[in-house]
DNA sequence: ATCCCCCTTAGCCAAAAGTCTAATATGGGT
DNA sequence: ACCCATATTAGACTTTTGGCTAAGGGGGAT
């Protein structure tokens, strides 16, 4: 056991960062553990590291909308694995979040001795969910095709969309960026066709509906 | 008792809306019943009808963006009282619902019994909650200032707004409305101040705060 | 009658958004 | 070496959006 693992941590709770990371330091000691606090700083960290072994990805994070986050990784990096840990723990919650690719869901409310039981089994190309759980009767399938579609957006298309649902202008984001507002312009059309909506608006409301609990689905 | 009451259930269920009438038709033999199944035809009962004594709400209709029906009732038609009814039942949900004006709450798992000793509280001008509940944790308050805001909108403008929120042009708005485009743009404009946003998108991720679950608030 | 609020509209203008074509650059994979 | 996906940009263009001014009509309240 004990492997060199490099384990990415994005949650946008100092504190809890912290606490995974010193609960699960000693069962993995020579691991490199890497923080983002928000799906801006996430995508850097995958930028800057190619060899990466786990994101313990939380579904609420400033820039990101529910579950797209994880569409989107499952969809541009399908070798790491994503275990999602949240808050909410209904099973819908829940099977949404394996529907999308997660390879298991971890409550906030876990106790560090399962967390750590959960990481070795996850680590070893396993699942794992809560213990007692029923996820038969949720079925989801409704917004397959919009998953579907945005999971066809590059990185930079996905970053771009993002800034739309935070309300920036082209002229905002092209500075953010550091590229010309052509570029921007360039992007939203990728975006628009890619999604099958008309404008900006449109993309927005389409993101807000993979919002976590979202009541439409 | 029995007195002449109007009452509106607004619930996007057909099936949800005549049982609720049946289960409290025999109460209230001498009521007339109204029914809507949209934010807008909700809008168009509250146009044709002055003397309103209640309105069932649900938080879930087409065209409506979690509770800012209910800002929108109690700022406009304060003395018509709205007891909201859901398929959610967390205490933050109710919370909500009553920092939002709501004069009670009737999770959609009540009994028919509850449900019309209920009524008979509320009809009273009283309040009703479901039993055992702890408000007292719940802090709202976050978002009282766009609620504020949304509250200051007049019918035709909140109409407006939702219209943005799926999605269509000034032009489509303008059609379905009967109006000119130059009408929907003043309205446009009106929105945009009142609510403190720059743009159609920003106004649409403002109204998506106020979803049904939003983990944000 | 008067005031005020709401709804309506037109016309003008500026800004932003969005489409299209065409071109350059880079990196990965075959 | 070559192909391909991605990212970048410019330029020209159309459409949409949004703000401003001005103005008329209707209804309710004083």
């Amino acid at each position: 056991m004990s492997e060199r693992f490099n384990i990415v941590i994005a949650d946008d709770h100092p504190l809890f960062r912290s606490a995974l990371r010193q609960a699960l330091g000693n069962a993995y000691p020579d691991t490199t553990w890497l923080e983002a606090e928000s799906a801006d700083t996430l995508q850097q960290t995958l930028d800057n590291n190619s060899q990466l072994d786990l994101i313990i990805l939380d579904l609420q994070m400033p820039g990101s909308h529910g579950y797209s986050t994880l569409i989107h990784l499952r969809s541009h990096y399908p070798a790491i694995p994503v275990v999602v840990i949240s808050a909410h723990e209904d099973t819908k919650t829940i099977a949404k979040a394996m529907h999308y690719g997660s390879c298991g869901f971890i409550p906030k409310s876990t106790s560090m001795e399962d967390l750590a039981a959960a990481l070795d089994l996850i680590l070893q190309g396993e699942t794992w969910l809560p213990a007692g759980l029923d996820l038969s009767k949720e079925d989801i399938s409704e917004d397959g095709d919009f998953a579907n579609r945005l999971a066809e957006l590059t990185p930079q298309q996905y970053k771009v969309l993002q800034m739309f649902g935070e309300g920036l202008l082209n002229k905002q984001i092209a500075y953010d960026l550091e590229v010309s507002e052509a570029t921007i312009k360039a992007h939203a059309t990728a975006i628009f066709r890619k999604l099958n909506v008309r404008n900006r608006t449109q993309a927005v409301i389409a993101l807000s509906q993979l919002e976590v609990n979202n009541p439409v689905l």
